[in-house]
DNA sequence: GTTTTTCATGAATCCTCGG
DNA sequence: TCCGAGGATTCATGAAAAA
């Protein structure tokens, strides 16, 4: 059993290190040491809050997120949740992590306001711009084109944050990396899909995105943990950049997709790369 | 005194439109008719972290200490403060009104939290994203190049928004306009100075901005109001573009600076084009 | 085989008015 | 307050289909 094991894994978390644990992050983070995380990722559920079926000017259903897992009765229920699971994750960071969340203007400001209410405090806000975001069908408003990412320390004054500030701006063209990333949806090759052409998750992440957090705010050898492991993108962006890493998913049919992408992310790393193919 | 010729300007404000009052906000906005505004843009303080600046509901300064608990009271006495201006401006927006309010990572989380606590409802984040961003001098950071602006309708089920789709999609070289805003920041001719070069205001916002948020969301002879009207951007991007405006300000030097600049913008309205010089 | 056209789709708080 | 009619409304991407 997954409790089990986390336990038995202290101090460094040998024993569950590099693995998807399914259950509810607010039941397994507890059971983790305290102070043993580097790197945190979080992408919890939005709380969209869809009042209506929306139609394309084609008269076609724009498939939402109707998941049970975004539905919550009420603001208070909502802060009640983003309380619990970032209260769990201040106590394992270590005093020189960083934690970093995902969010729409749906939750994000309730997000940010919590962490500033536990003690967290802001590194910086970045905007995920997106080159190819969904209309606004009705021409009612202005295309939602970006996502907010926090990024913050456990304290005020927490020291020895590790910031790859020369890696960042060599990135960048030479230039200090700034705080608008532009990378497009999850799509294409990348996007996991059912052998129905199906979604795997509604809302898998960019690659991409999870690469840079990764190299900008990790070492090689740190534990990352995503406490809304998903898909394991967080994953697979620690494993190729030699960081440890641990998911936590609730969702059993996530779990699957997730342990069969980082087997296969793991047997790629093992053979030499002209044979990966181009 | 503002304070009466406030209460003189009753139904549709005719003695106060087109003015800027001297005066606290908290103490002039429940002067005004309730409902009578249909756009409102504001640029609150910022100053939530700068350790010697805090602010009380009253805007007076609490003395600033370091520990934690005293950092619980300054974010505490910040949303007093938020809830308490953002509770009269609802008053005094039409049910068709929208608000806007930017603000950058230090505040921007706590507003936008008390704004879907106080019942307003997000029709758009918006990012403007800075061409001439600060650098971090430090580097132990991402550049800040960014600022967050909230655009929301008094409530869930209000009617009768009015956003000209076509204008901003006509300025978008014919795509929809989307939440991604670049500007400059304000410099040169346009940022007002004292006779020996230092700025009048400190964060005084680019009109282009302004300039696009009265477009996108009022029409021509609505009435826009800023309660926190600073040199008086907000009226000139208003004035140019044909609709009413009222400013609040407490600080009398900036009162000062907007009269004079509204007073220039007035007579240069009033003088054929080609007589203003290109 | 190559190029062009068609079509599906992505974290979405997406209308207004009259009866 | 609810319901139905009327009317205005989409961009980038990639895969599939057609030329």
């Amino acid at each position: 059993m997954a409790a089990r094991r986390v336990a038995e894994g202290q101090p460094g978390l040998p024993g569950v290190v590099d693995q998807v644990l399914q259950g509810d992050c607010l039941e397994l983070l507890p059971q983790l040491p305290e102070g043993s995380v580097d790197l945190i990722f979080a992408d919890p559920p939005y709380n969209l809050q869809l009042q209506h079926e929306l139609l394309r000017p084609n008269r076609s259903v724009v498939d939402a997120v109707d998941d049970d897992w975004d539905q919550f009765e009420s603001f208070a229920s909502y802060d009640d949740f983003t309380r619990a699971w970032l209260t769990a994750c201040r106590r394992v960071l270590k005093p020189s992590g960083t934690l970093w969340v995902i969010g729409s203007y749906h939750n994000i400001y309730r997000v940010g306001a919590i962490l500033q209410d536990l003690g967290f405090w802001f590194l910086n806000d970045v905007v995920w711009i997106k080159s190819n975001p969904m209309p606004n069908f009705r021409g009612v408003r202005f295309t939602n084109a970006h996502e907010t990412l926090l990024w913050c320390k456990r304290a005020p004054d927490a020291k020895g944050i590790g910031f790859n500030y020369h890696e960042m701006k060599a990135e960048n063209g030479g230039k200090q990396m700034r705080s608008d990333w532009y990378f497009p949806l999850c799509g294409g090759a990348e996007r996991l899909r059912e052998a129905d052409g199906t979604k795997v998750h509604p809302t898998q992440k960019p690659l991409a995105l999870l690469d840079r957090i990764v190299r900008a705010s990790s070492q090689p050898g740190d534990l990352v943990l995503d406490p809304f492991g998903g898909v394991g993108t967080t994953a697979v962006a620690a494993l190729r950049n030699g960081r440890r890493w641990l998911l936590l998913e609730r969702e059993p049919r996530y779990v699957v997709a997730a342990r069969e992408r980082l087997a296969r992310e793991t047997a790629r790393l093992h053979v030499p790369l002209q044979a990966v193919g181009g």
